[in-house]
DNA sequence: GTCTATACGAAGATAGAC
DNA sequence: GTCTATCTTCGTATAGAC
């Protein structure tokens, strides 16, 4: 296999593994199993741990743009754009039943490590957070737009946190359904 | 030292550590080194990793019925027990930062580790939101009280998960705020 | 109940052959 | 670029002396 596709291969592998069993539960043995190579041949591509974490953190940073970018590619409207966030929630509820929120669960196994990428990781929420601002500026609300950003973000995040605890599907529905009541709360707000 | 102290210590010492540094990886070397015992001796207490988590567990859970018996026994209105709870974020706010959420970062790591004890952390959401129930119950919110309560919970657990990845006290407070206001919209509601 | 010594395996990391 | 072999450290866990 070409050089380019396996570190990506490797990248992708060790993405989902980190995201499913958490960053230090994940050997490279783990990895490389699942990539198909041997452990050797891995630190042709990583000399450490940290070094993959890294790589693993910048495909992140990539998707989350490129996801952020899709929403208000196919979405004219900041409600509609803001609601698909919103919704990713219930899109993504099966996973984030069994291994948490991606971004949120990393962040905090960093902390709790006193990671040096804690940081590059906490820049994941920063895209979410500065797209949210931008969603709700352009609805008009130019003071709050900070605050409320901060605020669907915390509030998606608390539903991830108690629905990976209590394994409940139906409390996902009825707190996304809240969320956008509240939003639309807001955006009824601005017109006033 | 007595048999149950040395038992106690090592509980205490184990939950400190589970909570900075996270189940895995606290080795029972840390907890030896810091009970000031030897690791021969640790094992005459606990013969696995998954026994003193137990142990943990349980400390935790006591605790927390201790502290919410506690806030009923000094406030006796129904809203200011529950601020005593949102502003527990508050209070807590250092640790937080630093080490997120002692309920919800535990839960979150049992959960990709896929542990036995899953369930037995959660129990520790349960009582909160038990209590919040009950409290929204003697405010009078008969079918409303269990929604509200799993609100103010995920609420509380989306602040304390974005303040451990900002490191951002302000946002704390105005989050606390906001729990505060939409808690007496909700009384509000309630006497019309 | 507490200790030292030690077995055992897993994980990060390196060396060098192909 | 990929492999096998190996080193080293660390973590769980046990045995047995005191």
């Amino acid at each position: 296999m070409a050089s380019a596709s396996t570190r990506h291969n490797i990248i992708e592998i060790a993405d989902d593994l980190f995201y499913r069993g958490g960053f230090e539960a994940t050997s490279f043995a783990d990895i490389a199993v699942k990539a198909g190579i041997s452990r050797g041949n891995f630190y042709y591509y990583f000399k450490t741990k940290d070094e993959i974490l890294d790589a693993v953190i910048d495909r992140r940073l990539q998707r989350t743009r490129a996801m952020l970018d899709g929403w208000e590619a196919q979405a004219p409207k900041p409600r509609e754009r803001i609601v698909a966030f919103i919704e990713l929630l219930i899109a993504n509820r099966a996973p984030i039943m069994a291994h948490g929120c991606p971004v949120g669960t990393l962040c905090a196994e960093l902390a709790k490590l006193d990671h040096v990428h804690q940081e590059r990781a906490a820049e994941i929420f920063g895209l979410f957070a500065h797209w949210l601002e931008k969603q709700f500026r352009v609805l008009g609300a130019d003071e709050a737009a900070r605050e409320w950003a901060l605020h669907v973000l915390a509030w998606s995040q608390g539903v991830a946190s108690l629905a990976t605890a209590f394994k409940d599907e139906e409390f996902i529905r009825r707190e996304v359904a809240d969320i956008t009541g509240w939003l639309d709360g807001r955006i009824a707000s601005l017109s006033n």
